[in-house]
DNA sequence: ATTTGCTTACGAAAACAATCGTATTATGAA
DNA sequence: TTCATAATACGATTGTTTTCGTAAGCAAAT
């Protein structure tokens, strides 16, 4: 049984799940700083998303010091497959092949990439046969 | 140039559209209908959000009769290449492959399915040898 | 002609998301 | 100890999306 709630994260709770991801654990002020970036809102907004993730289970924090230190609470892989599906049923109707052909299609992959691609292809097939 | 604004449609938008896209043209009446296998919200909402939409541009109507007949003003494709690169983006970090192999991986592929992503790896292989 | 039923139009509420301003508190430096 | 700085908490505002209620129009059946 898993308690998580299956809650889909907010655009903008994505590109702080995204920093998180990638920094492993970080303070609001280097999620701000990394954000900053891209966007320009204020310091109090990604505090006051941060702590609305908190809520509702996004993320974790460790609050021993004045500056907590957050953590994602939901895994890169789980919430990429979350939006995947959800994307593959209201877009490609259903259809995984189809996402996966158009977003081969029509963009550049390099020969390393496809060639990830074709081992998984080669192992699936393999596993089909079972 | 292009004169089509460049809207995001929203979550409901999508599943308007893809009634739309499937039925080539349809009443408010036949999406809504659809629309109610799977959830449940009354049929002037339907009615609204296809009202808004055409607001929009994202459909375009005949109301040579009193009962108008939509059509989708964007086209499936663009629409999942917009929503495509946007995840790639704000979830997979850029990396179109990992989102290929996260879409082929944890999910049933039919070697029908698999054939078809294989000829366009080999035909992209062959492209980038050029 | 009147009623009935299905249609559109549209305003407004409810729900949800993002943003910010201000108050408060902890901490280290002067 | 006092002050400056940087952090959290949190209410309130704004913006967007979804939902619905109600009015009004048209057309076919009675």
């Amino acid at each position: 049984m898993n308690t998580t709630k299956n809650l889909k994260p907010t655009e903008s709770e994505l590109e702080i799940l995204q920093v998180l991801w990638n920094e492993k654990a970080a303070t609001v002020r280097t999620v701000h700083e990394a954000l900053s970036k891209t966007k320009d809102s204020g310091y109090t907004t990604t505090l006051k998303l941060m702590q609305i993730m908190f809520e509702k289970g996004l993320v974790t924090r460790n609050d021993s010091s004045k500056t907590h230190i957050y953590q994602a609470a939901v895994s890169r892989e789980k919430t990429q497959k979350q939006f995947l599906n959800k994307m593959i049923d209201t877009l490609f109707a259903g259809s995984s092949a189809d996402l996966v052909l158009q977003a081969l299609g029509g963009h550049n992959t390099s020969d390393e990439e496809l060639q990830q691609i074709q081992n998984l292809i080669n192992q699936l097939k393999k596993d089909n046969k079972q």
